[in-house]
DNA sequence: CCATATATGCTAAATATATAACATCTGTTA
DNA sequence: TAACAGATGTTATATATTTAGCATATATGG
């Protein structure tokens, strides 16, 4: 008689849910419209409804209503919602090598860091060495 | 005739699919029953047989026969692998903000990291700061 | 050589995902 | 207030995913 199990890791999401997920976080709130029209290579109108909907039965989403429509956003903050991708990629690709992981996420962003991204990085690290001796 | 369009993206996966693929990563290559030893909340054989086999045609994983057995191994290395989901990561979670990324990953890989790795990372940041100049 | 253990090649089937369609409700406005 | 636009509730259905099972091949040990 219990729940099924279900699926609750966000990074094993079906495809369609994650991307529909994904979505939501980026715009941070909205209606099945306003979803829909934020995807590319979108889904129909009637799936996306699906996908909100099954995202609010596995806990991920939450809604209100506002006049005639829901408004569906995250149930879960950025900062606990991507704690779960981060360490599923640590073990994954990077076991026993987080400094591995760093090198690899800025050479991803490189692109985008300005003189004082920089600056900033080398602040979290001093700090995070002080938490830890 | 085309191809059929096709999952490509190693983020959007479906659950089982990525769950091997995942340990395939893990375990750096592997036979059917390495890998079926490897996970846990395994599937049954069968089903792994077939995951590893559709992530063949996908193009993720690729195969040598050895003795009687195949043994499967990632195509692209972690490098670049785990580009794709850094990108995804910072888009969806972080966009605009990359140093929130790597506080985010500090936090969560906080507790393995020695003095080694601080200095490692301060490093690191000191060339990537180089290069962009 | 023969039995056994462990593979693969298939094919079929059960589940889960993803989509479509229609009835109904509710604001808006002409 | 009637008609329309845009939303949801629901149910049915198409497609993809995951799993099971049997037939067959191949090393290995007695």
């Amino acid at each position: 008689m219990s729940k099924k199990k279900g699926n609750v890791k966000l990074e094993t999401l079906p495809p369609r849910e994650r991307h529909v997920l994904d979505t939501v976080y980026k715009l941070s709130e909205g209606s099945v419209s306003d979803v829909l029209a934020a995807m590319d290579d979108p889904p129909g109108y009637s799936a996306v409804r699906t996908m909100l909907n099954i995202l609010v039965q596995k806990g991920f989403l939450d809604y209100r209503r506002e006049k005639t429509k829901y408004i569906y956003r995250p149930v879960h903050a950025r900062e606990q919602a991507h704690r779960s991708i981060f360490r599923n990629l640590l073990d994954t690709f990077f076991p026993g090598k987080p400094t591995a992981a760093v090198a690899a996420l800025l050479d991803v962003a490189s692109d985008d860091l300005t003189d004082d991204d920089f600056r900033d990085m080398e602040k979290l690290i001093k700090n995070a060495r002080k938490g830890e001796r």
